[in-house]
DNA sequence: CGCGCAACCTAGCGGGCGCTCGGCTAGCGG
DNA sequence: CCGCTAGCCGAGCGCCCGCTAGGTTGCGCG
């Protein structure tokens, strides 16, 4: 039966369940939380998980991975916006944080449980993660190189900028003082003036929602 | 007896219990870490831990709160070390980092593990952390008000600051490539340089280690 | 209608967890 | 030389964890 869906429950129980997991795992921690409470959160029985995923641990996988695959998505589309280092740092760092902002929970999950995953699997999505930092990298060098960014460092000066980013979601709320676009705009702005390229730079078209 | 004492035991079982226990903790994570871990990392059976640490908790605790006492004690020598809000805010993020990469996992377990305190002591050394905070906050205040830095929101800049600095945690080691005093200093170049202001300035007399 | 199966349930297993109990032992003060 | 105690240990308690077995329910469909 469909028993979950209509008026009140909302999506589809597996979707529930990863939804619930995701905002449990981002408050206490991977090992501090139990299935039961992802169960009664989701609004079932303990057993009942175990119909929609093999064990606790493909539950965190499945959030990490996608969230992974959309942020590497969005920093690809980041980079394709323009040939200009500025601007590609500067929208990557925009729409980063912006993800970030709307999407803290999963995104929290992804940053910081990782260690938590079976080796294969976490393998997997730090292949990911890899590959989007990769993006960050090759901005900031072609920044140093083409335009004569005086970054001492590229690997501590991405991984830096990037640990700055991701830093949002430890403290954004939604509704608080500041939008995401608003709180995009100013990491953009420290981003770019991290590396030292020298215009102050209008904040872009539109500080606007990273694609989907 | 003295038993732990001696040519190979090194310090009191105390004192290595929470060595092994921050190493573990900075590792896999509290909850993730077994009493029993502890113990045999320590060169003693389960029981023996409860001799010295009335809980599991209370470790991450002792851990927790003196690194924060340390920091807190480093952080307002950086401040006091100059009147000029830009030095002061290079020498707190260099001595930040410096201290970062020589304890790096200590500073991990404060920054990461303090969810898995007990309400009471998590609030003792959150409110150690806020007063650290608060160093930050008011230098870039300055910096604003009496240097025109154009920085568009305090707050905002605040913390993107410390969670960059903090997160060289994550990636640095002994003996790598880079030196705690040469990493300490690229980031000191990239906090000034995100706050805006001029100068890209001498690395101070010395960018080296903060004091104790 | 009635079969098949997706979805969910109740009940509980096996094990490892944090922690405790009571006893042994070595060194020290008197 | 004896008694005290800090330090450590073996044994194990009680709990709750991740997970499973097997049954029930009710919708989709021929």
């Amino acid at each position: 039966m469909a028993r979950g869906r209509g008026p009140d429950g909302d999506r589809s129980t597996a979707e529930r369940i990863l939804a619930v997991a995701a905002e449990l795992f981002a408050r206490k921690g991977f090992h501090a939380t139990t299935t039961r409470e992802i169960a009664a959160a989701a609004g079932v029985r303990g057993a009942s998980v175990y119909h929609h995923f093999p064990s606790k641990a493909e539950i965190l996988y499945e959030i990490a991975r996608r969230t992974m695959e959309d942020l590497l998505a969005v920093g690809r589309q980041a980079v394709a916006s323009s040939a200009e280092p500025e601007r590609q740092l500067r929208r990557l760092v925009e729409w980063h944080v912006h993800y970030h902002a709307d999407r803290r929970v999963q995104a929290r999950v992804a940053d910081e449980q990782l260690d938590a995953l079976p080796p294969a699997r976490r393998a997997e999505v730090v292949a990911l993660r890899d590959e989007y930092e990769g993006l960050f990298r090759t901005v900031v060098t072609a920044g140093r190189d083409r335009r004569d960014w005086p970054v001492d460092d590229v690997a501590v000066t991405t991984f830096a900028i990037a640990t700055m980013a991701s830093g949002v979601g430890a403290w954004f709320r939604e509704g608080g003082r500041l939008s995401p676009a608003a709180v995009a705009s100013i990491y953009g702005d420290l981003a770019v003036r991290a590396v030292g390229c020298e215009r102050s730079g209008a904040p872009l078209p539109a500080a606007g929602a990273p694609p989907r």
